[in-house]
DNA sequence: TTAATATTGATAACCGTTACTATTATTATA
DNA sequence: TATAATAATAGTAACGGTTATCAATATTAA
């Protein structure tokens, strides 16, 4: 089935390209109803994983049973706070090398790897906030 | 609610204590019913977290949207093969230079952090075996 | 023993995600 | 521009893993 232009797929993306944070379909679908105050919560999914297939955007797996997404696709490790939930990116050099000392005692072949990182956000540690809903486990699902 | 003594949750924690794959719950479920062929699911759920929060297991967050579970706590890494989903422990050294590199330039703190790897796991490798109902993408979910 | 209470089994509810389907929008072609 | 082919949509039902509920049972302390 080749690829039709759709406006809704473009609200979606556009939706997303602008942003840090990393929403979840719930969000971008509350976000896309601005535009499109009739879009289907089904036409969200299917466009997010429309856009995942095609490269534009990855899935990011925070841990928390909620797919998270994020039109940066380039190769970038994320940080959860373990308090407000928030999912940051996180930049650090050298790590690709990381790929390479996996790959060097393992019989497999390695195509790619990502990295999560956990602990508590500038803001949290700033506000000395208390552990809302979410569970402040050292160590999340993961 | 202090906790009391189970035996279905030793049930739990034996079944899979002596394992090295990283099995669902669905699957834990099945092997304790061989002994005790009454326990309800919700049961098995209730004292695998119960045993993650007290640290004897923890959860592993493969990115196939079912939790895994493994027993060994100690820090390591997993690989996932994107053929026949199969989850392996990683031994890698020097890893743990990675969460001081992580937090080098960040402002926030961490505490921990996990690292999956995507591939071909070497059983695929040699069977060729096609892609089957799981999709081969270079990276899943994550 | 008895009393207090954590745990269980059974089942319903929950919720994020996916599937289904008649209708509509997009695209290619005449 | 009209027409035909078909991908995409809105609305909604279904799905599946996980969680909650609750009366009955097991565990522990006194």
């Amino acid at each position: 089935m080749a690829l039709k232009h759709s406006r809704q797929r473009d609200a979606v993306y556009n939706f997303l390209k602008d942003r840090k944070d990393h929403p979840t379909a719930d969000t971008i679908y509350a976000g896309v109803r601005d535009e499109y105050p009739n879009i289907s919560l089904g036409t969200v999914y299917r466009n997010l994983m429309v856009l995942r297939d095609t490269g534009k955007i990855r899935t990011v797996d925070v841990g928390d049973g909620v797919i998270h997404f994020d039109a940066d696709t380039s190769e970038h490790n994320h940080f959860i706070c373990t308090r407000c939930g928030r999912v940051e990116d996180l930049e650090m050099e050298s790590i690709d090398r990381v790929k390479e000392i996996a790959a060097a005692n393992f019989a497999g072949k390695i195509t790619g790897y990502s990295a999560y990182f956990y602990g508590v956000c500038e803001r949290c540690l700033a506000e000395q906030k208390e552990p809302a809903d979410r569970q402040d486990r050292e160590q999340t699902t993961g």
